[in-house]
DNA sequence: ATTTTTTATTTGTCTGACATTTAAAAGTCT
DNA sequence: AGACTTTTAAATGTCAGACAAATAAAAAAT
């Protein structure tokens, strides 16, 4: 593991990136102990500070996890599907709200994203997912809820029905983009009537999961993409003629 | 701004989160100059290389960068979708090896999201997106082609594929998904026979965007699935005999 | 044998210093 | 006055050394 010693400035960055390259080529193995901070230091020819903000910035990305005390040190972390899933949902937020992405391209993938995982979900639910997805539905019916509590329960009936695909990767790869948007989402004020609409699109999702019925979900999600993007049209009439 | 004092350790990582809650609320804008690492250090009562460890954290992360000079410090960054894709294909990559998912498991996921950007891509392609998929097949067909570099073509083409969708937030999340899945891919050795199986597929799914046919990009995309995991499974096969 | 105490190791934090980069201010010359 | 050069100040990057706090292992005491 070396480093570029002509590259003047930022050190822990290169000594960062040494250690990252070993940990994805897999030279260094989950739960493996990294050299103490003094060793790093020695091995790279710089101080124990500038080795250590190399090593934050390696926390920062869930790499390592450090201990304290006599036998701790800095430790190769097992990268969780939760780590994974939180950092995508910071990133994709950011990324979504810096960019100024369109609600319609946010919606279009999302949506696209979630059919992607309808025929596999209506196979593999199970009864816990679906109770999730009822319970969610119950709840958004509930009178005097916030927009916001509304949106919120929102995601976890459509987490629950990602996570129907019972598929992890498509879970975590769908985690940023249905969080990412609640923002979004919560611009929307939800009429009783909508949100009528939306529980009697959401409970048809349900019942043709239940019943195994791909097609079904399909055309339930399509006509959920068409009419969430109606009412943020609304939203966005509302607000060029604000009287 | 504030920090709680009472919890003992990581004071770095609380004062990054802290400026991190700033930054993903608005109250820091893109381009907007923090304070000076001197100035961080008096606001949160704590040292100069404790502040600079919160910076590293951050900058790790790609949400600030750092210049240095008058008139220099940290800026908020305007995080871009190539620094996004970059961060998501680290953390897809080590998610898919450490948590050792199975082929199988990826492919699926992989197909299904690629599935769910065919409809779009059909409408959408442009000319460029086609004359990129053309290419890669072409150098797909080249003989003398090791094993890495027919992967990482097959990589490109389906970058092209999903990038044709014209969305770029389904490019984002799909570039995580696609090139994680190239460590896996290097593991399957490829005859010629099955080169030529693959290629005449993505000459089927370029064929079918060209003339706008989603259900036949889909009709490729599934009958390429399929392919490749009997190639995968055939490798199994052989682990488990390999005499 | 068990419990307590000590000790050594390691990370977390602080202080103070110097090097390097960079833009702006000051100075100089035409 | 205007253009060029030099100086200066501010900021990050790096270093050295120190102490605090946590923790596990070794040593000691019961």
């Amino acid at each position: 593991m070396k480093i570029d010693p002509k590259k003047p400035a930022d050190l822990s960055a290169q000594i960062a990136q040494a250690i990252r390259d070993a940990i994805v080529s897999g030279r260094l193995i989950v739960d493996e102990r990294l050299p103490s901070e003094a060793e790093l230091a020695d091995q790279f020819h710089v101080s124990r500070p500038t080795v250590r903000e190399a090593l934050k910035r390696l926390a920062a990305q869930s790499l390592i996890r450090t201990q304290r005390g006599a036998s701790g040190g800095a430790f190769v972390n097992r990268l969780s599907f939760e780590d994974a899933y939180s950092q995508q949902i910071t990133t994709s937020t950011l990324l979504l709200s810096m960019n100024a992405v369109s609600f319609d391209t946010a919606c279009e993938a999302r949506y696209a994203l979630e059919r992607a995982c309808a025929p596999l979900a209506a196979v593999r639910r199970t009864p816990d997912h679906l109770a999730t997805m009822r319970a969610e539905i119950f709840r958004q019916a509930q009178p005097g809820l916030t927009d916001e509590a509304f949106c919120a329960s929102d995601v976890a009936f459509h987490r629950a029905l990602v996570d129907g695909a019972g598929n992890p990767v498509l879970s975590y790869q769908l985690a940023g983009a249905v969080e990412a948007m609640q923002p979004l989402m919560n611009m929307i004020t939800f009429s009783a009537r909508s949100r009528e609409e939306i529980i009697a699109l959401h409970s048809q999702i349900a019942d043709a999961l239940e019943e195994n019925d791909a097609p079904a979900v399909d055309t339930a999600l399509v006509a959920l993409e068409a009419y969430t993007r109606q009412l943020a049209c609304n939203v966005a009439e509302r607000h060029r003629k604000p009287a």
